[in-house]
DNA sequence: TCAAGGCTTGAATCGGCTC
DNA sequence: GGAGCCGATTCAAGCCTTG
């Protein structure tokens, strides 16, 4: 999310963020809590640290955080300029702080901030990092190598993901976080297992998240209206890591602060952050971002509720589901127009492909139709909607 | 999936799989079609090749295969046995292939084995890996370290995962797969893109695949009707990697063969395999299991023809199939954009004159154009797309 | 004031054949 | 191998304009 990176390792500056009627740091209420609960006097708690990431992680304290978010940079190598159909350019993320001269290079830049980051953990904190596939099984194997435990691998699935545009690969649609503590024996790490699960239809909380990105009212824009940071992560995904790693009162660490939605999160929750940001532009946008955030009242710093939202199903999935079988015939309820089923999702009408949208359109000689009512197959003697079958993947799916 | 990680490095027995009425392998339908469409005939096409899988994969001729489906040991490190809430005992994966002493030793048998894989595959076949948090990350970066070029990283959401007994993480819903390419020059490999969007609702599809684990009939029994295989992966799962990146005909390797459900789906949708298992007992099982396999109709199996293979139709085939006269004019969509029709089938702008295309980007101001979708001419009062008799010359051209 | 439709945009390793 | 050219390619949200 942030710049930290190669900045000079000089004395950092501190841009002071208000306070915001919350007192002393709240005692921690996971189930080791440790003796003294209050932080270190030097710990720089709820403001910015400007320069360089790993120089100022050295000034902090040694086990002195519950929990870190880090968005370092993730590698994309982009080489050449790319347009949507409509012949617009894409903004591509092409800033000078995501660009490494090697995949070497990109290791030891992540062993270093990793290591500094692991010092000031305490021993039950858990470190949140967050990357796609250019970066993040460089991330992973780091982890791995300096003794953090994986706890879990989480799964951002967007809900509106840029599309593949030149429809060479499949839509690019998630992100990956790893979940870890700071070594195996650190067992006392936090996490909310029952108020995730009453706040999930009271089931288990899965690693694959379904959340939006940040556009609209959310996403910071300068006074031209452009979008002040490239990368910005949506408070959502940040609140549900906070709500279920970490208590009120806890000390968050960011050091890839970048426009402060770790800090702007924390604060509505009740959590005091840390932000590390090499980039003076993005410190003083985060500032008067979190600036504005009004907490919430203690009482209701709990898991917000899911929305819900009735899930597109691909007609494959009926065939992976065992519902359709692929070779097999549907039929209209009249028995007036058929079609076969190809093993890809498609239907078959005579030499001619297309989706059973497109084919229960074809065969009728209509512009368009919706295949999930036309179409039935016999069982038994009798029709039954495809529909039905998809309501059955649909409560699948939920479940 | 398998176990070929240890075994002796002496010559492969070979387990023949019956063939199943497909002759010779089918010529591949992609667009760079090779000059022989025969494969080499040392190939060992549907078998299983027992040992040690990277000795077994030196005996292969080099650039071989189009496909590569792993699903490589995870490293799981297990230290003690899982029960359920009920107290019963959680079947965990224990085997011995599944044991490694250290990271490092399993990276070294990572690169050796993707080393190996890589020598044998064709300039544009891809690669597909199947692993979970415990290995996935070592696996992603050694696969750049070797020079392999990542397409996409898919998430297998599980339609029914194994809960999370103790309540202390995220359920674990998910596994990775990474789909790469053999290198970044490795360009023409094969992606059945219309047809994964016909068969999900018309839109592209994510990144994100929901189905559900291999259970019931599906799954492998013995005798004492005990699970053949600890990790038995869907059928479900394999079909749509090789409906998407395969073509009838082509030749799928599985270094880790085990239950041999990459060579099940492979001949029912009429591809050629080449398994390599180092356990018999799996081996035997997976023979079988493919032995009943039907393969599916040509028909329903072969990917609809691609939008961008089609035929290329020459405007000037327009004129003289008298569906645009010379002379007359090109308008866009919203008659902003005008052109004159030469007889030679090229656009006159004024003094300019060039392609559908050039004149089409040209009068735009823009850097491309494709002339077919851009330019109408009007017949009745209406606006007709030249794209509409492009489909009409094509069908001619076909009768 | 509202509804409908247009425009913009998002962490992207994004074409392929012929000459 | 490089240049030139044909022509294929996007989904969901949110904001804004138009009627």
């Amino acid at each position: 999310m942030g710049t930290s990176r190669t900045g000079a390792a000089g004395a950092a500056s501190r841009i002071s963020v208000s306070r915001t009627g919350r007192s002393a740091p709240a005692p921690r209420t996971g189930r080791k809590t440790p003796l003294s609960v209050v932080q270190p006097k030097s710990l720089p708690l709820n403001e910015i640290l400007l320069g360089d990431c790993i120089a100022n992680l050295e000034k902090l304290p040694p086990e002195s955080v519950d929990v870190v978010f880090a968005d370092p940079p993730y590698n994309l190598q982009l080489e050449q300029a790319l347009t949507r159909p409509d012949q617009s350019l894409v903004d591509a993320v092409d800033d000078d702080w995501d660009k490494f001269a090697s995949f070497a290079d990109y290791d030891a830049f992540t062993r270093a901030w990793l290591s500094a980051v692991r010092r000031v953990m305490k021993k039950n904190a858990t470190l949140w990092v967050i990357g796609s596939y250019h970066n993040i099984f460089r991330v992973g194997a780091a982890l791995q190598d300096l003794d953090f435990w994986i706890l879990n691998d989480i799964v951002w699935r967007k809900a509106n993901p840029m599309p593949n545009f030149k429809g060479r690969r499949f839509t690019n649609a998630h992100e990956t976080m790893i979940w870890a503590s700071r070594g195996a024996d650190s067992k006392g790490y936090t996490f909310h297992y029952d108020a995730l699960k009453a706040g999930n239809e009271d089931v288990q909380m899965r690693s694959d998240w379904f959340i939006p990105i940040c556009t609209g009212d959310e996403r910071l824009k300068d006074e031209n209206g452009r979008k002040v940071h490239p990368t910005q992560k949506p408070e959502a995904l940040l609140a549900r890591v906070l709500l279920s790693s970490s208590n009120p009162g806890d000390v968050v660490l960011d050091p890839f602060f970048g426009s402060g939605t770790t800090g702007a999160v924390a604060k509505l929750l009740g959590r005091n952050f840390i932000g590390l940001e090499r980039d003076p532009t993005y410190a003083k946008a985060a500032r008067k971002r979190i600036d504005a955030v009004v907490p919430l009242d203690d009482a209701s710093v709990s898991a917000p509720p899911e929305k819900r939202t009735e899930v597109r199903v691909p007609f494959l999935s009926l065939i992976e589901g065992g519902y359709v079988k692929a070779g097999e015939t549907l039929v209209d309820e009249r028995r007036r127009h058929k079609a076969v089923v190809r093993a890809d999702g498609t239907l078959a009408l005579g030499p001619i492909v297309g989706s059973i949208h497109k084919i229960g359109a074809l065969t009728q000689g209509f512009p368009s139709c919706n295949g999930w009512t036309f179409w039935n197959v016999e069982r038994d003697g009798k029709l039954i909607s495809i529909d039905e079958f998809r309501t059955k993947v649909r409560a699948e799916m939920a479940a």
